[in-house]
DNA sequence: GATTCTATCGCAACATGTTGCAATAAGGGG
DNA sequence: CCCCTTATTGCAACATGTTGCGATAGAATC
């Protein structure tokens, strides 16, 4: 099966009138519906600005739509995700954590000593993702990316 | 005082015999209790060779001992990893999977492609681990890598 | 061995997702 | 506008972990 465009890429910068307009066209190309949960979600998750946990994105839509249920939510992020809309990756719980394709393509790094969660974008990535492909062969997801270990400052402090 | 960490390390070769005893000695000396229970799921994990999911080792465990509940499991599981002697990382899914520390330090790749896991040893990491810490300042745990792409042959086969 | 202190256990409830199924409703055709 | 097909929904049950609490049982002391 060569289906080449399983995913459809929304690139540019995502307005809410255009991103609706799109989401709409994309989901009816594939024989599927528009409905007033999917429009809520999508909004929802818009205005989450990136971070949110799935039980966050569930809540937030049932308090403007008590009828929706975990499943629909949970069904209509992975529909996004399958149209390149959002991601989610796995924290160091192994809780889901959402966000907008929208967001800049980036990696997580997890500090064991003090907690801290720092950001890691696409420039600060590349020699890693190149050594990755180096050592490997594997061309890995930035997106996916979440790293534990310590940060310089805490192993500076168990080293000294 | 003895030691100012709070994980203590089992080094060396771990066979069954000493690992019981030490296992004992350790826990006696943070002032708690070994049990037939805790001996019993050291006995699984240590069959386990490796990789099992929480819900496998759970499985395993009432498979001897039907009394033995989840709860205890994963509150020992908990306990030895605080001792050191296992490690758990969150696969695609988000599922836990358990491993001995005895077991080689390692990371894993999963491919979204075919879906297939590799493992990653030190020495494969080691040029991946020295690009983070160059990039990012961060030590990172090749235990919990857990990364997330394409393998050398989907790759060549999405790009033909 | 009996006593005592309290870590551990089993249970039940909860948190976060996932899945099967019957009822509903989106959207195209007559 | 009405009818049909079937994608989507809500529900209920399940899967995987987590947590609070009273009962049980290690193990130190007498």
């Amino acid at each position: 099966m060569a289906n080449g465009a399983q995913k459809e890429r929304f690139s540019g910068p995502l307005t809410a009138g255009s991103l609706t307009a799109r989401l709409q066209a994309a989901v009816r190309e594939r024989g599927q519906r528009w409905t007033e949960q999917r429009q809520l979600i999508v909004d929802v998750v818009a205005a989450s600005d990136g971070h949110a946990t799935g039980a966050e994105l569930v809540e937030r839509v049932r308090a403007q739509d008590p009828a929706a249920t975990p499943s629909t939510v949970y069904r209509t992020l992975d529909l996004l995700e399958e149209l390149g809309l959002a991601r989610h990756h796995h924290g160091p719980d192994g809780r889901e954590t959402y966000h907008l394709e929208e967001t800049t393509e980036h990696g997580h790094l997890h500090c064991r000593g003090c907690g801290a969660e720092q950001e890691l974008d696409a420039a600060g990535a590349a020699p890693i993702l190149k050594a990755i492909k180096g050592a490997t062969g594997f061309t890995a997801d930035l997106d996916h990316l979440s790293l534990q270990g310590l940060c310089a400052t805490c192993r500076a402090a168990q080293e000294g």
